[in-house]
DNA sequence: ACGATTTTGTTCTCTCGTTCACAAACTCCT
DNA sequence: AGGAGTTTGTGAACGAGAGAACAAAATCGT
């Protein structure tokens, strides 16, 4: 009774929209959702902030703030419905479309990544295999025929393509890139241990396994060191040159 | 020329030392160290930081600061030296020694990894292949033959592998992972898309192909919606191109 | 020898992300 | 109906990361 400029509470499902969802949250709500689809499977039908994260490995606080962004879906007191959540993310997030997915460069990962089921589980579906090899071309893999890289302008046009998927060696990653841009994609994934350089209005996330597994060596060294020598480690430094 | 207390500098080597380089800072090291050795491969001698950071595709800011977490390597008014920094950059990471990688999941996508010539070049080296299923273990794969589930825990003691590769499916992930943990290893790389719960000692991360896309998608969503009905920014947004 | 030029190392500032803490809103029990 | 107990949504504090800007330190030309 007291709050004494309360009013200004009118700020609802139009205004709070969907303009601007900070990125760290965006890369958080696929865990959610994935979170969500698993508590539904187990007939789940209410769940609290706090199960969610818990079950996402978060924490409790961010994982509200971060579904505020989207809008108020749960119930004070309550918790959030699960399948009416898992719904409003999954919309949020573009799932409730299909996504159409080239991958270029049919080595031992591409082959791998067209073999992998998760893609279509979630609305992804792969409409085209590519590389450069005339030796992979014509090779079958699973539903898809191995395309030349030359036709990778001809067959993007045709499918209306707009993630693209780069498994080739770091050397072709920046010319497939260009191709891939020109012929419209919008969004890259690289798995090519290449920087590649794009328009801004592309998107382009990397995997990269060579860093990953240099960051949890770095990590790894870290804890040693610690355990051996613990004072400054200039001992190290030292023995160079 | 005022500079009234600028007599504070005497903070060198020692102090500014090794302790605590911010992760972000971790993440990127890997991008320099593969930028410098591009260069160094080209027989470039000397390289500055601006040079470095667009091969890295940074701000050169950025790659300075990050630089002189490490300490003073680069000579003001001429630059870094190729091979010295990347050898520092090498030291600090920990690839100046050999690491012992396990992989567990011989899939599709373990498959892919352990055929991955990336692993070995840099110091990792891929000493075990883990399966479960009675089926493929035995199985010949490069150098290796694939182990049993069972086998796990005397191959990491007589091997002492720091680093662990999931690539089974979510379910068995949680399981795999308690085992690895218990084994020894302090980090581990995660490719099945479940989150882990480790002990804080443990450092985990995880390569998550589904979570990638989602990401794309909702880029990608926000792009069409965006030259849809347009207010704010959608000018700017659609005036590219 | 010295000023002009280059380029690093570092300080300052701003933005973004995370966590804490609490009022508001809901349910349940008596 | 009302009070006790839960749980959300969010304002505010805090911390980390990124970029701009500049003094310090080196080279080069004369």
């Amino acid at each position: 009774m007291v709050t004494a400029g309360s009013r200004k509470g009118s700020r609802s499902h139009v205004e709070r929209a969907e303009r601007g969802i900070p990125e760290a949250t965006v890369a958080r709500l696929p865990i959610y959702l994935r979170a969500l689809t698993s508590l539904g499977d187990r007939d789940v039908v209410t769940a609290s902030s706090e199960d969610l994260a818990s079950a996402a490995g978060v924490n409790s606080a961010m994982l509200r703030k971060d579904l505020s962004y989207l809008g108020t879906y749960g119930t004070r007191g309550v918790g959030y419905d699960v399948n009416y959540l898992r719904y409003q993310i999954a919309r949020e997030i573009g799932l409730t479309q299909d996504w159409s997915v080239v991958i270029v460069g049919i080595g031992n990962l591409g082959r791998a990544l067209a073999n992998y089921s998760g893609f279509a589980s979630r609305g992804f579906q792969v409409v085209a295999l590519i590389d450069s090899d005339p030796e992979r071309v014509g090779e079958r893999i699973g539903e898809l025929t191995v395309s030349s890289l030359d036709d990778l302008d001809a067959i993007l046009r045709s499918e209306s393509v707009s993630i693209g998927v780069i498994a080739t060696p770091a050397g072709a990653a920046q010319d497939v890139c260009d191709r891939l841009v020109e012929a419209g994609v919008g969004s890259i994934l690289n798995f090519a241990p290449a920087v590649l350089a794009v328009p801004d209005s592309v998107d382009v996330r990397k995997v990269d396994l060579s860093i990953e597994l240099q960051i949890l060596a770095y990590h790894e060294q870290r804890k040693a060191h610690g355990l051996a020598l613990l004072s400054d480690d200039t001992v190290a430094t030292a023995g160079v040159l």
